[in-house]
DNA sequence: TTGCTTCTACGACGTTTGTCGTATATATTT
DNA sequence: AAATATATACGACAAACGTCGTAGAAGCAA
């Protein structure tokens, strides 16, 4: 039985992911509770999207008595590659200096982030040579 | 008035949007060939794909004879940012640089587009102070 | 005219997503 | 012990997605 390759997170999925990469490990209840705080959702929904995450590999789990308590399984730059690859490639045909400056210009960076960007490119230059 | 909604287009509605930015307005023929250059997908389901686009005001149409010839409603570039926005958010917790540092550390760049990237870096920098 | 081709319209169907309700087992409280 | 609270499991369901098949109109070819 081959499995667990290329699950793309839906987006639930995804935000349920931010709370644990967040959070750390955590159980269904305290899932729940935070992901309520940025819209409502039942109890048994978050208990049944993490039984299906855990189906698809994306988190694991173990017991804590009879509660469960969860990890994403993969990191979170692992996760946000994949995504914007994805995105990169269906809407911005695979130019990822374009993708960069639409991000850039349309969003306040403050200068101590564009310094840090900025040292980013010089080094990618250099490498270049 | 607001008619315009927030219609996210789906990944099958994004490859048919990207034909016709890249062809310009089109028929179901002509949408569906160039569609099968990069998947395989029949007439019909091509053409249900551009009336449903249609109805969610993704596309308009006009007649020529009783060919329907479709065009994206809305510019790649809003499209883009759109999309864009949604995965900051989603993914990366809002922060612009942290995904601008992702796309330029995982993907190639020409020294030319990187040239540019630095150039609209100083002019942020400048409408800063 | 008869038939083949090319359109649009539209219904149907299997999946995936997201949502819960209910059942049931196990703790906790009174 | 009885009542209450909390966990997991699981079935159901509606809406969205992506896929086609078939019907029927309209144009073209023999």
């Amino acid at each position: 039985m081959m499995a667990e390759k290329k699950n793309k997170p839906t987006e639930a999925e995804l935000d349920i992911l931010t709370i644990l990469w967040e959070q750390g490990p955590s159980s269904v209840r305290i899932v729940n509770v935070k992901l309520n705080k940025m819209r409502s959702v039942g109890y048994t929904t978050t208990l049944k999207q993490l039984q299906i995450m855990h189906e698809k590999g994306l988190v694991s789990r173990v017991n804590d008595g009879r509660t469960h308590i969860y990890t994403a399984e993969r990191g979170r730059e692992e996760t946000q590659k994949q995504l914007l690859d994805r995105l990169l490639d269906a809407a911005f045909g695979g130019s990822a200096s374009k993708l960069v400056m639409q991000v850039l210009g349309n969003h306040k960076s403050s200068r101590k982030e564009l310094e840090e960007i900025k040292k980013l490119i010089q080094k990618l230059e250099e490498d270049h040579s």
